[in-house]
DNA sequence: AATTATTTTTAGACTTATCTAAATTTATTT
DNA sequence: AAATAAATTTAGATAAGTCTAAAAATAATT
């Protein structure tokens, strides 16, 4: 069907779009995908050849329904085996993603889907992003920063933003946990450092430690 | 590390190098990967720069100490992921092949080993064909006894449950040899007695030759 | 508005892996 | 042993994806 390289461009672009609404200039993708500019130009033209993605020189790009629809079954595969390789296979969240790049592009619709089934169809992935579902949608809400919740919400710990083994012997220590609930007490106003009631504790953590943590709005429960 | 291409290369001229243990020629190569003897040829040339094989021009190659422990890395892989699909996605047997030669390429040794251990030390896949070990050694060929075999299925004579003088007498009228192919053409339900089809003929044997030739089953696929 | 800086595209080259067609070597027949 | 056939290698071409260096377009400053 399409290349590894075309669904890495193809991929790079739509989570580039997602941040803003925007067309995506050439300098981004090139910086993300750790190649030169005027190689992300030649891909660019050949994906607009192939109508996934629209392009008017010098101005950046915009994925098509196409373009997007491939970028989502790539990004489906790679969250799905990531999810895999954590709970199946008892890797360490910090250590499937490399692993998760090169299985992306493996071609099988039929194995996507028992996979998605053998693995109870999750929701998200071992870093708290959304899996898209068979259809190309997220079924659950998105997930917020913790820091951005307001004093007296509660919502269930689902991901991390950052998964470098640091924040996770830090995240031990603290006993928290993924699906943890957490309640938010008090924000200090002179740090941002957030008073957080655990279903065990209660305790301070740095507006660092909660810009990190990615939460499920109880409200979103049902 | 090494390419898909270079690693299909050196795959098959395991296989092929197994068979019989001569130095396997640039048509069988071509023939096998479906490509042309002059891509061959280049191939070689590469992988005899890398020493993965020897090569002398016009006589075949043979894989060095390197190149075959390559090879069999790349064949537990796929008979690996072969056992993952049948055993836990509920795929049949035949409809793995095509996915595997995927996933073979797969590049992480804690991956091979953790599927490995997930899925309980397989020493077969889904075919019969071995599974090498961490080491790269096989736990053993299994032998069958002809008779347990079935319609369309193929292997290879390797040994004699009966050694007596009259049954290799009986072997010999037939033409019949150690490393024969031989394939179940159909089995009489009246006295099961066996239609094998060898490299030269077609012919019945009764059930009793049939319980006494030791077969390596041979599947088409890898 | 003119100049400078930044971004993007083009031009030309390189690598990997493949092909076709022709040349060469080895094997098989006569 | 010569002629023919088969197998293998070489020569030259192509496509994908990348790169460097230079040119062109756009954006930011003076
Ligand atoms: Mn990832
Ligand atoms: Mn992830
Ligand atoms: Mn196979
Ligand atoms: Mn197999």
């Amino acid at each position: 069907m399409y290349t590894q390289a075309e669904e890495n461009y193809l991929k790079v672009i739509f989570t580039l779009q997602k941040v803003k609404e925007e067309p995506v200039n050439t300098n981004l993708i090139a910086e993300k995908l750790s190649t030169k500019a005027s190689s992300v130009t030649d891909m660019i033209k050949k994906l607009s050849a192939k109508k996934l993605l629209s392009y008017q020189p010098y101005q950046g790009v915009m994925l098509t329904k196409t373009g997007r629809s491939i970028a989502l079954k790539v990004l489906r595969k790679h969250r799905l085996w990531e999810f895999f390789l954590v709970d199946k296979l008892h890797f360490k969240w910090d250590e499937v993603h490399e692993i998760a790049e090169q299985l992306e592009h493996i071609q099988s619709d039929s194995l996507v889907d028992k996979l998605d089934y053998f693995l109870g169809l999750p929701k998200y992935d071992p870093h708290g992003d959304p899996i898209p579902d068979k259809a190309g949608n997220f079924t659950g809400e998105e997930l917020i920063s913790l820091k951005d919740m307001e004093i007296g919400e509660r919502g269930i710990l689902k991901g991390l933003k950052d998964s470098s083994n640091v924040f996770l012997k830090y995240l031990d220590r603290k006993n928290m946990v993924i699906d943890d609930q957490i309640e938010v007490v008090e924000i200090e106003n002179f740090d941002r450092s957030v008073l957080i009631k655990t279903n065990w504790e209660t305790f301070y953590i740095s507006e660092q430690v909660a810009k990190n943590l990615l939460i499920k709005r109880k409200s979103d429960e049902l």
